[in-house]
DNA sequence: TGTACATCAGTGAACGCGCGTTCACTGATGTAC
DNA sequence: TGTACATCAGTGAACGCGCGTTCACTGATGTAC
């Protein structure tokens, strides 16, 4: 009984299709999203999604946004556990960026992570949307840096990051070893006060 | 005059067909990557590609390969002349990589920047010359490593150069600072002897 | 060096299929009284 | 509370287009003598 439960059936079928083409974009990448699949995965048949967007790039520029808020809030409880359990910043984002977790879900997961090579060759309105998301993850990256650590940083360690895991997620085997090479190293450099 | 000049009209077309591939699959993606638009870039008509190659999926591979023995050839011309100039192996590479002309040149660079996240997403064949092209790049990094490194640090290293490059393609805007960042951290970090 | 023939490499039309998009229609929801 | 009607949300057939793949054919290359 919140303030959003009088959502209408309009905004209701406008969730799940938002919902169904933000695991669709990161599981099968912008040209595997496909309006037919993304609607019937919403319960719905195709013809309607006009009433919802004005094209399919449209879907896939909102899809990217969802999909970001979505890993924010999955990734956000990971890391007020951890730092809940006395952990510094930067250490509880890269332990739950870096999980096996994160790895393994890569539909719920980081889209900058799920699609980062394929952004650059998206059409205007996508790629904008895909550069916000990216701009976000670096700032997300910078408030969790040590008090009078350079800015600069929080982009390279968000390089790392993306970096890391598509590497992990195409080698599968010893994935898990190189997450926890990665989390050291990162914390090593750039973490003062590590737990 | 070398040993390869006595090629066969097929097999000069085979190389043409593949470099025009090479090209394509780093600047538009696996999706991207169309048997017409290949052939024509080579020079032929789409009906003979099946004399050349077994399906589209089989291109793919082979272009992946291809991508990656022709992006180190350019990447070590670079190395070496740093290297004559007195550079350290990791420096050498970690400045040729994280190079605006590396950022700038996607269809001519490495295929793993260009391709990292949709590398998961392929067909069996095609993903397995993906991973080989990773397990590669990771073997350049780690020969490039100090003496006595861990060589762990070698898949830490390539995947934030990976993230890196892909980060400065979609941000385009003060893409040159981050390269510049991300060379003087890794270096910082793993370059024992920087000159 | 020249001719006849076999083989090879490439051409371009055609096919089937999937996909984004449109649109006339239908059934459900909500409002007026 | 009930009825009549307007509006809204979704359906499913159809269209056009591009793409991977096949195939009968053609022109070029190479070999035998």
């Amino acid at each position: 009984m919140n303030t959003e439960s009088k959502q209408t059936r309009r905004e209701l079928s406008h969730q799940r299709i938002l919902d169904a083409a933000a695991r669709a974009v990161r599981r099968r990448g912008y040209d595997g999203v496909g309006v037919a699949d993304v609607m019937k995965e919403a319960g719905l048949t195709h013809g309607g999604f006009y009433a919802h967007f004005k094209s399919r790039d449209a879907l896939l520029a909102a899809a990217v946004e969802h999909a970001g808020a979505s890993s924010r809030r999955i990734l956000g409880k990971r890391i007020a556990a951890s730092l809940a359990a006395g952990a510094s910043p930067l250490r509880a984002l890269v332990e739950a960026y870096l999980s096996p977790e994160h790895l393994a879900a890569q539909d719920m997961g980081c889209p900058v992570a799920a699609l980062g090579s394929e952004m650059v060759r998206q059409q205007e309105d996508v790629r904008e949307a895909s550069r916000r998301r990216v701009l976000g993850l670096i700032e997300t990256v910078r408030q969790a840096l040590p008090p009078g650590a350079d800015p600069q940083q929080a982009a390279v360690i968000t390089g790392s990051l993306v970096g890391t895991i598509q590497l992990a997620r195409v080698l599968g085997d010893g994935a898990g070893e190189l997450l926890q090479a990665a989390r050291t190293s990162i914390l090593d450099q750039y973490d003062r006060a590590p737990t």
